[in-house]
DNA sequence: TTGTAGGCGTTATCAT
DNA sequence: ATGATAACGCCTACAA
């Protein structure tokens, strides 16, 4: 490849100045259509591309958004963010910007640090939020724009979710609504700001139809296995009409050790789960799970930074919808 | 945030040029230590961080890389890019590189030459090698520095990979070893050069051990769980001793239908994998299968295109090593 | 509508 | 050992 051609180059050869080949470039400020397409012309024919170094040197912008992953993470988990990044991506392309990855976990964020200090991004997504989230507050006093992919009670923090709250809630009204009264919830780590939220709809569900919730049927920091198989042990031995897991890790543990065990599904216990990724997509039986749309989750956070970076006035929370899929398992 | 502080202001305050200043930050070029510990002390004070367009701007670098991912990915593979990009982050993080991502696939690349012509990094990581690697070949002609994590027949072309024949060979040949004769094999996508690298090293084993291949017992292009039922039907009609799967979504698929089928490993029919990933982590029974430290190819990788980058001559092809686990799915 | 000149923050060249 | 000055490529008042 030869040397890459500059904005002084065209000028140069189209005999004008560099301010109007910048101009043709950025549709910024007046300009005769004939310079325009003259300029535009040659730019095509040459490939010209504007240096974002320099560009970003004068303007004093990246173009760049970093997308922060839990270094943490649980490998049933990945299909969540996978989906929110190509959504990310979806946007950002659009609107001339590039994808800076971050990994980081709630203790240790000196990647996400340096990616902040040294300016090498715009604004930046998380895409998880925690009960104590450290590296929120961080971003939050450098006063770097940022939106959050989950919720927060942080009310200033600009939080992208899943309705999580309405979906849990309806899908354990419709559990209700079919007799089951002895319901178990199986949550994960209570850490994680989706925990809670999922079990209030749980609770919410409840107090919507003015029905006690057995706490002794409430199981939460169970993602453990071998926690998971003594909890189920316990639930069948106590003859339960349903159990609602959090995720899909749990679901999926749960409906391995009922098939270990021969237990039936949903003939001696009923599953549901308030999540679906892929890893239960072919599972027999079918379960009832809801669904969430990851990749728009992603394009709505994208689309919302960027807003913020350009200085547009966001909402400071926007939640997406959700649809309730009633499968065999619940039968 | 108070505004960013600029080598000139440092010079100014310490009353030297900012020639000296630049020296002392990058440590290059003769300056006393006296001088050198004064400005990085200032440095340390006022939280100083050198601002990465100008630096660019100056030296023609980004201090980016990209990581390539496919965007036709399957969930199951979805632990190893991770595993990968986690890799290259450490060792990038170290050398002050940040990590740019990028989806493709094999025909729509154009985000990964919007990146490249745009100048936004100064090499690139592909995660996944294909037979008729277009974006490979792209790079190739762009001329910006690339490495890829997989194999390729383009001995041109930058390779990091798994010793995925050797340890396909040893695998199989342990299998033989064993005493069994009729092996079976099911692989994916053909047009991954894994596919192809992973079943000649089975082939190599045969021929090892001068045993002859039935080529009746092949199944590649075979992902689809449809595709896998009928080929298990098949081979427990015709008493195989064993199937060696290519990946473990394939083996996921042959486990699960052997379960619904009451289909009893390793008494029926024995199984092994090619790859573990955490899918198979707790399955009952445990699966015999290869490992592979996917962190540390992640790891290489960067390491040879930041050299590649900084001009050091690198290996045109480096091999990592693997284990063979013996587990209770090939008693 | 177009051009001039200066600035963005750093590195590199060449003196001193 | 240190400093003045010119790049680097683009943007943007301000002037014409």
């Amino acid at each position: 490849m030869e040397d890459k051609i500059t904005i002084d180059d065209i000028a140069r050869e189209l005999g004008v100045s560099k301010t109007t080949v910048s101009r043709a470039v950025s549709g910024k400020g007046r300009i005769s259509d004939e310079t325009r397409t003259r300029v535009l012309n040659y730019i095509e024919a040459h490939n010209y591309r504007p240096n974002p170094m320099a560009k970003g040197l004068a303007q004093k912008k990246t173009y760049n958004i970093a997308v922060v992953w839990p270094e943490d993470y649980e490998a049933v988990d990945l299909p969540f963010f996978q989906k929110c990044v190509l959504g990310v991506n979806k946007v950002t392309t659009e609107n001339g910007y590039d994808i800076l990855i971050s990994f980081v976990d709630n203790e240790k964020f000196h990647n996400l640090r340096r990616i902040v200090e040294n300016q090498k991004v715009d604004g930046v997504i998380l895409t998880r939020t925690l009960i104590n989230d450290r590296p929120a507050e961080y971003l939050k006093v450098s006063g770097i724009p940022f939106v959050a992919i989950g919720s927060s009670d942080d009310k200033e923090i600009i939080q992208i979710d899943n309705n999580n709250f309405g979906a849990c809630r309806e899908l354990t009204g419709i559990l209700l609504s079919k007799g089951m009264r002895k319901l178990a919830i199986i949550g994960g780590d209570i850490n994680h700001v989706i925990t809670r939220t999922r079990y209030n709809g749980f609770l919410q569900a409840f107090e919507d139809k003015e029905i006690e919730v057995d706490q002794s049927l409430v199981f939460l920091n169970s993602s453990d296995p071998i926690k998971i198989m003594a909890i189920i042990d316990e639930l069948i031995r106590r003859k339960v009409d349903g159990v609602i897991c959090m995720d899909d890790a749990i679901a999926g543990q749960v409906i391995t050790k009922c098939r270990n065990e021969d237990i039936r599904i949903p003939d001696d216990i009923r599953v549901a789960s308030f999540y679906n990724s892929s890893i239960l997509k072919n599972m027999v039986p079918s379960v009832t799970s809801l669904n969430f749309d990851d990749e728009n989750l992603g394009a709505v956070a994208a689309r919302t930074l960027i807003d913020k970076i350009e200085g547009k006035t966001v909402k400071n929370r926007i939640e997406t919808s959700y649809e309730v899929i009633l499968k065999d398992s619940t039968k």
